[in-house]
DNA sequence: TCATTTCCGATGGTTTTGGTCGGAATTAGC
DNA sequence: GCTAATTCCGACCAAAACCATCGGAAATGA
């Protein structure tokens, strides 16, 4: 029972694209560095969120990759199922109606045990934003100063304490 | 991100052993039978069981496993954890202290996301017994008859609807 | 033209998963 | 005491998933 690396190293991108967000493209060298990953790893991650319209891409020298939306906007919900699939802890119950292939159901007393926690796991995911990762004050904004005021996130009301800076 | 069969096969033959409960061993070959799941992979499913002291065995002819306390008592989250080890969507966020290790804690901001999973996770799980999976109409009591009155459980007061037998 | 960067498909080692197999030990019933 | 049923236990194994690496093509700014 885990996510894969996949799941880690693309918050952990997201976490990075997030502090740099509003300075224009960051290139996956520059990221691998910063966060001690594979690049050429990174490389095959960055597809999905890319696909999943979480990131924009901009090739060539100077290119990179930055956010698409303001981090307050971002789902940890999303990011999650762009890089590991749609949220199911079993066949049984999974996220995307489509991914449905559970010739047992209908005579299955445990798969409401498997509903509840596929609902658990997205109820959290989904009511954290990459902001809640990032707080807008360890960002950096195109100026280079410090973002300050608060932006707290409607999705998270119970957020108990802001984290360390990474 | 999904937990293997063995979490999967597991609470299967649990809720098979909790519709038995009272009524004596019964054989993993019976089960299997009954599940249509591999005998001898079950075998190997049930020790873990038995460590954990969920189940208990009588060796020899006529014998099997039965479970050790009633399904009302049997938190779904002690099954899981017998059968998958501890709830840790992420190496940095494991139920088990012992298994801490993450060396990139305290100067890591995403950590807080898998905190939030895994006790979503446990939350769901611990808040579930044995007896919400399977309805105590349909189990089977030493007289052969279905067991009536009402059971509610204290640890799932939200429960939503009782579920199809199995 | 050149360095930088994304894009993309192929490849490959290691680990985990999901079992199977064979036989020893234990026990109830005859 | 014999036999059938059953747990117990370790070894083995194939396939899949995981976690990358590699090589090169295409785009782009300087």
């Amino acid at each position: 029972m885990s996510f894969s690396t996949k799941g880690e190293y693309g918050v952990r991108l997201m976490a990075q694209l997030a502090r740099r967000h509003g300075t224009g493209p960051a290139s996956l060298t520059e990221i691998a560095e910063q966060e001690d990953l594979p690049r050429a790893y990174l490389e095959q991650l960055v597809i999905s969120l890319r696909d999943a319209e979480l990131v924009r891409s901009t090739r060539g020298a100077h290119g990179g990759y930055e956010l698409t939306r303001p981090p307050e906007q971002i789902v940890m919900g999303e990011v999650l199922r762009a890089l590991e699939g749609p949220i199911a802890p079993m066949i049984c119950a999974t996220d995307d109606a489509s991914h449905m292939t559970c010739d047992r159901s209908g005579h299955c007393t445990v798969n409401f045990m498997w509903v509840r926690v596929r609902d658990a796991i997205a109820g959290a995911l989904d009511s954290m934003t990459l902001a809640d990762l990032v707080p807008s004050a360890a960002r950096v904004n195109p100026a280079g100063l410090p973002v300050l005021g608060r932006t707290a996130s409607l999705a998270s009301p119970n957020r108990a304490n802001p984290i360390a800076l990474d």
